[in-house]
Parts: C-alpha cells; sequence; structure tokens
DNA sequence: GTGAAAGCGCTAACAT
DNA sequence: ATGTTAGCGCTTTCAC
C-alpha cells in the first residue's frame, strides 16, 4: 500500500505539503503541486480513509437506513437508494447501507463509532423510535461538554412531530387535492378512492392518510361525493372493493388509486365489466412513472418523485454538514400528468 | 466522545484490557471482563471506526456494487441488498453502497483507501471491465512485495469467464430446463418463450442467454417445438408478440415467460382472445414470487431466490475473509411452484 | 509557500 | 491474566 509519506519521498516535499494538495486547504506553488500530482499518480497513491477518519474525525460517510419490509414501493425505495447514492458521491461522500432491522441501535452504532458524519433515514413511521435521537438538542438529560454530539440526520417521509428535524417528502396533501380536482375538471361528481392495504394505515406511515386529507378536503370544497375503501393487492381482493365500491356508489366514474398492486387488477376488472375507461370512467393513479405507462391503459397520474426526494435529501444534508442552516421541512410539488386513463365524465340521462 | 483510554481508567485497567475483552482475542478474568464491560455501559463507550481500520487495517466493511439503471428486476435487486446488508450484519460487517456510476474507478477508489475489506458486484456483465481489478492473481505486470492486495470479491450472476472469481447466480440453464418439462409432462408440445427486451440480450447479462439454452436443450431432448421471442415490456409490445407468436405456431399451448411486465400483459391479452388459463394454455413464469402470487392468474413460476444470493454471497465472501477458500461458482437449484397457470394440454382434434 | 511534529483512538506485539 | 508501548497513515497546529 502507497502511504503519504512515500508520496512525499518521491515529490521531494514534505508530508504535510501533500496533505495539502490533496485537501487544497492552503496555498501551494503551481510547480509543487504539479510534482506532488505526478508522483501521486505515479505510485498509484490512494489517501487511507481510517487515518483521514482517525485524524480529521470526518469519516465522509452518509448512513442511510432503508426499511427491510419489501412489500410496497420497492422501486421507488430503491430509486431514491440510488439517488442519494450518486448524489452524495458528488459531494465526496460514500453511503453506508443500514437497514432498520437494528432498529434504534443501529442510530446508536453509526453515531458512537463516527462511522458515518450523518443519517438518511427512508420510510420514517409517525412516531418512529428512531427519531429523540435524531432531535436536535439531543436527548434530554445529556449535558456534556456542551458539544453537539447530534448526528445531523434527514428524514424521507413526515413523522408526526417535525420539530428539530429536517424532512424532505412529496407534498402527498396536495397531491390528493390534485387528484381530485383533475377529476372534478372533468365533470366527475362520485370518485372512489383505492388506498393502500389496511396495514399499511395501521403502520402510521403518514403519507397514505395525508393523501387522504387532501382528497377528502378539497372534494368537501368542490362539493364531490368520495369514498374511500382500503384494499390489499392483488386480482381477487381488487374484485370485492369494486364490487362494494358499485354497490354503494352505482354512479362512480372517477377512481383515484395509491396502490401498485391494485392498479392492473383494477384495470383488468372495469374492461371485464364493460366499462371503458377512459369514456365510462376515469382512473388517476398515484404511483410510480414507470408503473403508469407501462399499464394496459396509460395512466393519467401523479408521480413519486423518487430522484428528486433523493437528491434533495442529500442537499439539505450537505447542508446542515458544511454548517449552513437547511429547511425545516421540504415538501415537494406534486405533478399531474395527463394521460389515456381520464377524460370527461360520461352525460348521465 | 469516550475513548477507549477513558473506559480503562474507569475500570482501572490498561488499555489493551479493554481491547482484548473487546476482541476476546485473549482470557480475560470474569471479574475484570465484568468491570470492563460495566464500564463501557455505564460511559456509553462505542469503538471509533476509523481508529479500528487504521490500528488493524480492516474495515469490517463490504462494498456493494449495485447497477444504476433500474429498467430491471428492481424488487429483485432491492431484495438481494437487504438480504446483504442484514447477512453482513450478522457477521460484523456493514455495507457501502456503490453504484456504477464510477465503473471500474470505484473498484480501485475502494480497494486502495481500504474503505472497504471486500466487495461484492451485482448485475454482472459477460464481459464486465470490473474484473481484470478482482481476479485472484491480480493485474498482469504486477509484481510488487509479493503480498496479494486484491480486493476478495463476489460476483452475483455469472460473467462468461470465471477463472479467478468467485460467483453466485441461479442456475438459469436449469431454470429453463426445468420449464420445459414442466409443460412437457402436462402434454404440451408446442411452446412459446416471452423473453426480455432485447436490450437485455445485446448487454449481455449471460441469464437470458443461459435460460433459453436450458430451455432449447430440454425442447430439443423432449421433442418439443420452441418458439423465443425477446419483448419489451408493455401491453402493446406484447400484443404484438403475441399475435406473431400465434400467427406463426398457431399450435401453441405453453409460455414460458421470462419478463415482468410482459406477464400482465400476457394474460390481459389471452383473456380478451377467449383462451382461458390453464384449459387452454399454460403459462410458466420466471420471476419474484411476488409477482407470481400477485398475478391475475396465480402462476406456477420459478422464483429467483433473492434472499437466498444475498446470503450466499456474504457467506462465501466471509470465508475468504476468513482464510478459508471459498468454491469458484454456486449455481443455485431452481424451484418450479405449481400454481393455477398450467394444466393438462386440451387434447386436439 | 513549506516543514516538523504532535496527536487522532485503537491494535498487537512484547513484556511480565 | 494483565500492563507497556510502538506504531497504523493522516490532519493540523505551530514555526519559519
Amino acid at each position: 500500500m502507497v502511504t503519504l509519506a512515500e508520496v512525499a519521498q518521491h515529490a521531494g516535499v514534505s508530508a504535510s505539503t501533500v496533505s495539502y494538495v490533496l485537501s487544497g486547504k492552503r496555498s501551494i506553488s503551481a510547480t509543487t503541486r504539479q510534482r506532488v500530482e505526478e508522483s501521486i499518480r505515479k505510485l498509484g497513491y490512494h489517501p487511507n480513509a481510517g487515518a483521514r477518519a482517525l485524524a480529521s474525525s470526518r469519516s465522509n460517510i452518509i448512513a442511510l437506513m432503508i426499511p427491510l419490509r419489501t412489500d410496497m414501493y420497492v422501486p421507488v425505495m430503491m430509486e431514491i437508494a440510488i439517488a442519494v447514492a450518486a448524489g452524495a458521491r458528488t459531494h465526496g461522500y460514500d453511503i453506508l447501507l443500514l437497514t432498520d432491522e437494528e432498529g434504534p441501535d443501529a442510530v446508536r452504532r453509526v453515531t458512537g463509532s463516527g462511522l458515518a458524519d450523518a443519517m438518511i433515514l427512508m420510510d420514517v413511521e409517525l412516531d418512529d423510535e428512531r427519531l429523540p435521537l435524531l432531535r436536535e438538542g439531543g436527548s434530554p438529560g445529556r449535558a456534556r461538554s456542551g458539544v453537539a454530539d447530534d448526528q445531523p440526520s434527514v428524514l424521507i417521509g413526515l413523522p408526526a412531530d417535525t420539530t428539530g428535524l429536517t424532512c424532505v417528502d412529496l407534498d402527498f396533501r396536495a397531491t390528493g387535492a390534485l387528484c381530485v380536482e383533475h377529476l372534478a375538471e372533468l365533470g366527475h361528481r362520485d370518485i372512489a378512492v383505492i388506498g393502500e392495504a389496511p396495514a399499511v394505515y395501521e403502520r402510521h406511515t403518514g403519507f397514505a392518510e395525508r393523501t387522504l386529507d387532501g382528497l377528502r378536503t378539497r372534494a368537501r370544497e368542490l362539493k364531490l361525493r368520495l369514498l374511500h375503501r382500503p384494499c390489499e393487492g392483488g386480482y381477487d381482493a381488487m374484485a370485492a372493493t369494486l364490487a362494494r365500491i358499485f354497490d354503494e356508489r352505482p354512479d362512480t366514474t372517477g377512481f383515484v388509486v395509491q396502490n401498485e398492486s391494485a392498479i392492473e387488477p383494477l384495470l383488468a376488472l372495469l374492461r371485464q365489466q364493460g366499462r371503458a375507461v377512459p369514456e365510462d370512467v376515469s382512473v388517476v393513479a398515484i404511483c410510480p412513472e414507470q408503473v403508469a405507462t407501462q399499464a394496459s391503459v396509460r395512466l393519467t397520474s401523479v408521480a413519486l418523485p423518487a430522484q428528486e426526494m433523493g437528491r434533495h435529501a442529500v442537499e439539505q444534508l450537505v447542508a446542515k454538514l458544511g454548517g449552513r442552516g437547511s429547511d425545516e421541512v421540504v415538501l415537494l410539488a406534486p405533478e399531474l400528468t395527463v394521460r389515456a386513463s381520464t377524460g370527461p365524465a360520461p352525460v348521465r340521462p
């Protein structure tokens, strides 16, 4: 292994000079810099990460905690993770991948060991047990040397109480409102919402409730009738749910779907029942772009901006690490793309 | 931050004793051990990762390179990544998440900096440019101090030339054979294969070709007629492909699908055409379990054993790191699960 | 603009 | 069974 000292010797300068050439933290004469860079290349030198971390007490690593559960929105999670990794690299950071298997202990371990300089948490629950460890100001009763040893962190998702936390998420309330508005403009008066599986609501992940809130509020304002039904994924569950919906509200002409695994079954069932999309019924989906464009009907949808969320999270974190403050909560504005699944409501006799 | 020295002082022992209590590398009297452990808990001590890495020249980190492309098998990738992360933790390793954006440079950077002790590469291409850096024996022409400074590594996926490499993958050849056998047993004589998008074949990722090889070989042995058609995802592409298939081979009664985004369209189209599954045609899918069980027809399928692959990769790597040799190539045996999409071939007039 | 030198917190000989 | 000590490779004062 090539060390900094070897580079220094080879270039005929001191170790500190090499270090400063690398960090740019003090001015170096052009000739010296060139000699050093030359030696670095020739010897194939790579600074040792451990030594760096020890001497500088910064690891240049950001920890990313992803959910173990692989039952929901997996492609979105993956896309976020990849965006985070790529974004982090542009700022010189690497990503340490943590699952939430260890729970809060992982936070302590990483914080305590200095393995990472900061962390990003995905899939935060409303009352997440990891949050107390991350709130700025630290745990109550901790009043050590005055040094704030909290881990700078950014959450992807919105917990119930965001005080002292930085969060990035899609504005699901606005998303719900947007879907309702679109259908209202097309003349639909009876709207059914196919929601996530009941388990998702019970898990209190927040986004489902916020979407529903946005849907309901806007529906009330626009005087639309809204029926919400959670739904397990799959064909059979969707069939049962759909039957109930048309039973209770036979005049339903608009659907909002927030459940990836209900989308294709819904479309198939509507086809089977002879209800044409979008002539008889309109469907708006809240889902990844890819799902919307690859469905059997190209879906009007609000996309989950995975890349953007990942990028934002990194930007926020880097800002924090650089001492610059950052916003508490960033809610990304939803964008609705009109495709082939929505059209004017059919005229009623 | 609490240091080892502070723990030592608090427990009234020397630094090395604390270190050895932690590592278990030499015997410690019960009383001393207890005092030390007590102090560790009381002070909330966490060993500093950087210092550890520097002193021991082992980071206890495994790098995992995942593909940037998020167009294929994303849930599988994610599941593997999570399995790798979880598996690594049980051996005391953390996972560093690398994308293949940097290409081979990422390998050099991680190897050179000692950031990771080893690496796992996913989605390896047949002639991957990162492979030369990973082959045991190192790059030709490198004859330094006799120390093998290669990064121990495991590939998930199979390149063209596996010499000097450790690989884990599903046995796709056997998978293809298994699908054909199943259909043959049910009496199907004309089989159509819906393959991945042409781009996948062109990218030379290997698994698609190996599956096809297994399909063809076994079909020939069993004297079945086999028609293979690559297919872009989505409804329209599938419709065109299906039309061509029935045009060329009207007697086709068996389908093998190796393309997630073609599955649901295929089922919908068959329904539309009045071909009942499994009464008129049978469908075998090569896809994740979840897709098979959530499709509009519960699919007979060969699963992609994501978790198993992740776990295996870690085991192999840990074996290597522990100095124990490991197998060159581990091919996991495919398992076919019979569900509702396959049945006896219809009797021909 | 450059060098010298003191650690950073830990591990692993080498002692006893 | 425990203590002493010399680094690991780098960053960063302090000195010129």
